[in-house]
DNA sequence: CTCTAATTTGAATCAACGCTCAAAGAAAGT
DNA sequence: ACTTTCTTTGAGCGTTGATTCAAATTAGAG
């Protein structure tokens, strides 16, 4: 393999930019802390990446992607294995599940492509949620359904930043309780 | 008066503080953009302030303490005026409630002071939300109410996060509606 | 082994940041 | 009017940020 090298610095790089970015957000993290972390000099980084706003963008994209997996909707189609994989996110992924919090007030007011990406991101959330709700309770409405979903959606978002400022938080309780009381709420 | 310039300047310089805070966030935050908004040059910002830090701490200061009304609990005992205070600070003080929402995550990790204050802060909230529950419906446990609360006030933050992504959300609506289905699943 | 393409280096550039200070400029008190 | 106290000024300091690039180094292909 050619460029075997480049593509592990590259890696050892967004994995640098990963952890900074969750611990210290967007603006806080610097090209020389990144490249310190990854054991690399600043000319590495700039053949790698043609800017830090791009290698951010990068580092950005994966967070929002790994918000939810399976896109095709394989085998997640109740609300609490929606829960349950966000809550999995949270606890398997925190570095990159606190970027995804950190980039919707970071990213709103500073990049409108980042908030464009986000929003649209929240709607297709939302959906999927209040798709799972009517399968299960057929007698919903659809704006009822969409509307429920959203709350709950925001909730588990709130938990998420709760966490993002104590890290002990018990996000998975949390969520389980939360999913409680929305089922005590329906029936 | 004596020094009634000076105060004028400072609340000016707050002023900008505030709204450059909301918009961009701490660090993305200059003293040279606070001191053009304001309309005055950086020697006047350090005659007012020891430095930017303690600025922005006083800003801070401010949304914490403008989340809760009536410290002493004059007049605002229920579940529905708490969360109706709430949510007329979101909506009549829009700048302050961003700084409020942005401590969580940009002090997290960068300043310990800050984290320990909104998690203290955090903590206060919830006990006077749970306090009011049970006052409510005194058959539920402390455990149980502390609990409801904790997700109530967690859920609500939700929201409040999702107005500095999307400025036109409708805070309000979604707080009643977060408020009628924690209602619906008391009962 | 050799040559070449891939990769890393590290000093240097330029802009922007937070912050200082001596001097000039109002205002208030007498 | 005069003097003292408060207030603003704006150039300028040192530091740190992102970014560039010619040269040195490494490693795979022939």
């Amino acid at each position: 393999m050619r460029y075997k090298a480049g593509l592990e610095t590259r890696d050892r790089i967004l994995a640098s930019a990963r952890s900074l970015i969750a611990e210290r957000g967007l603006e806080g993290t610097t090209i020389k802390a990144i490249c310190e972390q990854a054991g690399v000099l600043p000319g590495s980084f700039y053949n790698l990446f043609p800017s830090k706003e791009q290698a951010i963008l990068t580092v950005v994209r994966e967070a929002i992607d790994a918000v939810d997996p399976d896109p095709a909707h394989q085998g997640i189609d109740t609300l609490d294995e929606l829960v349950d994989a966000y809550v999995r996110f949270l606890e398997e992924q925190p570095a990159l599940s606190r970027v995804y919090i950190r980039i919707g007030v970071s990213g709103a007011g500073s990049s409108p492509e980042l908030t464009g990406r986000m929003l649209r991101h929240h709607q297709g959330r939302v959906a999927r949620f209040a798709a799972a709700m009517r399968r299960h309770s057929p007698e919903l409405s659809e704006a009822m359904a969409e509307r429920r979903a959203e709350t709950l959606v925001l909730a588990l978002n709130g938990i998420a930043l709760h966490r993002v400022l104590d890290p002990g938080f018990d996000v998975g309780w949390h969520a389980r309780a939360l999913l409680d009381d929305a089922a005590a709420a329906v029936s």
